[in-house]
DNA sequence: AAGTCGGGGAT
DNA sequence: ATCCCAGACTT
C-alpha cells in the first residue's frame, strides 16, 4: 500500500475514533507532550494521567520544575516506577531552563538531553513542533511488524534497523503530529497485543499479517537463551506382581489425557500422596535425573522406585489409577520420557527368564 | 548485545 | 503466575 494511501486511512480513522481528550493533549506544548511522553515510557496510559494531571498543576512550566528540588519532583513521581526518569527530567528542566526555556528542534540535540531516545524526540517534534519526525514506539513497532509481515524480534538491531525505515517511509508531510497519534491509538486501542480487533482497522486491507493469519505470531518476542527448567518426581510403583502403577493426566496440560507415572513436585508431596493412598512402600530408590525438552521449557524428572509392600485398596484408587504388566506398557501410548524410562528400567530382556 | 530499572494491567 | 507496557541508559 502506498504510504499517502496508508495516511489518508488513518487519518480518517484518528478522525472519528482516536483519542483527543487525554490530559496531555490539552494546551499542547513541548513541555506537556516531553512530560507525558517520559511518564508514559514503559507505563500505560491509564497509570499516567493521574501523575501527569498532579505533576503540571505544581510544576506549570519547564522553568518551575527546574527551579524545584529534586527531592520534590520524586516524591510527584513516587509510584510511577523508573525513578531514573524523574532524575533525568530535572536535569533536563534545568539545562532547557538554561537555554531560555526553549526546547532544542532537532532530532539530535533533542536525544541528546537525558531521559529523551529517537522516538521521544520524534514524538514531541511531531506532535509539539508539527515537524514531520517518525517515532517507533511499541505500539508502532506492533502495527509495523504486523503490516509488513516483519519477522524476527523487533528488540534485535537488524529488526529494529529495517522498522525505523519503515516508520520514517509512511511519516507524512502534513498532519505529523496527529499522525503520531493515531498510530500509537492504533496499536493502544485495535492493534492489540493479544485478540487485535482486526475488522475494525483502517488499514486492514494492505495488512500483510492479516492477509498470512500471522497476528497472533507478530511481533516475535524476545528469543528465550536458556529455556526455563522445571522439575518433577516420577513414582514408579510396582506391586507384588510387578506391575506398574500408571495414572491418567488431566485433559488440559501437558501429556492432556494420557496414561503416565504418577507425577509430584517434590518428594514430600509424594510421600504425602502414597500416604493418602494407604501405599505402603519399600525404601525407595532415586534414579539419576533425566531431562526432556519442549518448545518452551525443559522438563528435568527424577524416578523414584518402590515396591508396594501392602494389597491394593481399588475403592480409593477410582478408576483414575490401572496397573499395567511392564510387558503390555507398549500398547498404551505413553509420553516419550515415560514409555523410555519403562523400557529401560523394566523391559530389558536381560534376566527375567522366571517370571 | 545484554542487563537494569518498576509498578501495574492483561491474560 | 508470566509477560508486557508511549524506552533509555549503562555495562
Amino acid at each position: 500500500m502506498p504510504p499517502e494511501q496508508f495516511q489518508k486511512q488513518l487519518l480518517a480513522w484518528f478522525d472519528i475514533h482516536g483519542r483527543k481528550d487525554l490530559p496531555w493533549q490539552q494546551n499542547i506544548s513541548p513541555y506537556r507532550v516531553w512530560l507525558s511522553e517520559i511518564m508514559l515510557q514503559q507505563t500505560q496510559v491509564v497509570s499516567v494521567i493521574a501523575y501527569f494531571n498532579r505533576f503540571v498543576t505544581r510544576f506549570p512550566t519547564v522553568q518551575a520544575l527546574a527551579e524545584a528540588g529534586l527531592d520534590e519532583v520524586l516524591q510527584h513521581w513516587a509510584g510511577l516506577g523508573y525513578y531514573a526518569r524523574a532524575r533525568n527530567l530535572h536535569k533536563t528542566a534545568q539545562l532547557i531552563a538554561g537555554n531560555n526555556g526553549e526546547f532544542p528542534q532537532t532530532v539530535e540535540e533533542l536525544s541528546a538531553l537525558p531521559g529523551i531516545g529517537r522516538s521521544t524526540a520524534g514524538a514531541i517534534l511531531s506532535i509539539a513542533c508539527g515537524q514531520s519526525q517518525s517515532i517507533l514506539d511499541g505500539n508502532v513497532k506492533r502495527v509495523l511488524t504486523r503490516f509488513h509481515g516483519v519477522r524476527g524480534w523487533p528488540g534485535e538491531t537488524k529488526v529494529a534497523t529495517r522498522l525505523w525505515r519503515i516508520s520514517s517511509e509512511y511519516t507524512p508531510q502534513k498532519r505529523c503530529g496527529d499522525y503520531t497519534q493515531a498510530m500509537m491509538d492504533l496499536g493502544a486501542t485495535l492493534c492489540t497485543r493479544s485478540k487485535p480487533r482486526c475488522t475494525s482497522c483502517p488499514v486492514i486491507d494492505g495488512c500483510e499479517a492479516y492477509k498470512l493469519n500471522l497476528t497472533s505470531q507478530l511481533p516475535e518476542p524476545k528469543p528465550r537463551k536458556t529455556l526455563p527448567v522445571k522439575q518433577v518426581f516420577f513414582l514408579v510403583l510396582q506391586d507384588r506382581q510387578h506391575r506398574l502403577l500408571l495414572e491418567r493426566r488431566p485433559p488440559a496440560g501437558i501429556w492432556g489425557g494420557l496414561w503416565s507415572l504418577p507425577e509430584f513436585a517434590d518428594r514430600q508431596q509424594l510421600r504425602d500422596w502414597c500416604l493418602q493412598q494407604d501405599y505402603q512402600l519399600s525404601e525407595p530408590t532415586e534414579l539419576p535425573v533425566h531431562r526432556h525438552g519442549f518448545s518452551h521449557y525443559q522438563l528435568e524428572y527424577i524416578p523414584i522406585l518402590a515396591t508396594l509392600q501392602n494389597p491394593i485398596n481399588y475403592v480409593m484408587e477410582a478408576n483414575s489409577a490401572v496397573w499395567y504388566k511392564p510387558s503390555d506398557i507398549h500398547s498404551l501410548g505413553l509420553p516419550a520420557p515415560v514409555k523410555r524410562l519403562l523400557q529401560h528400567n523394566y523391559l530389558e530382556d536381560h534376566d527375567d527368564k522366571n517370571d
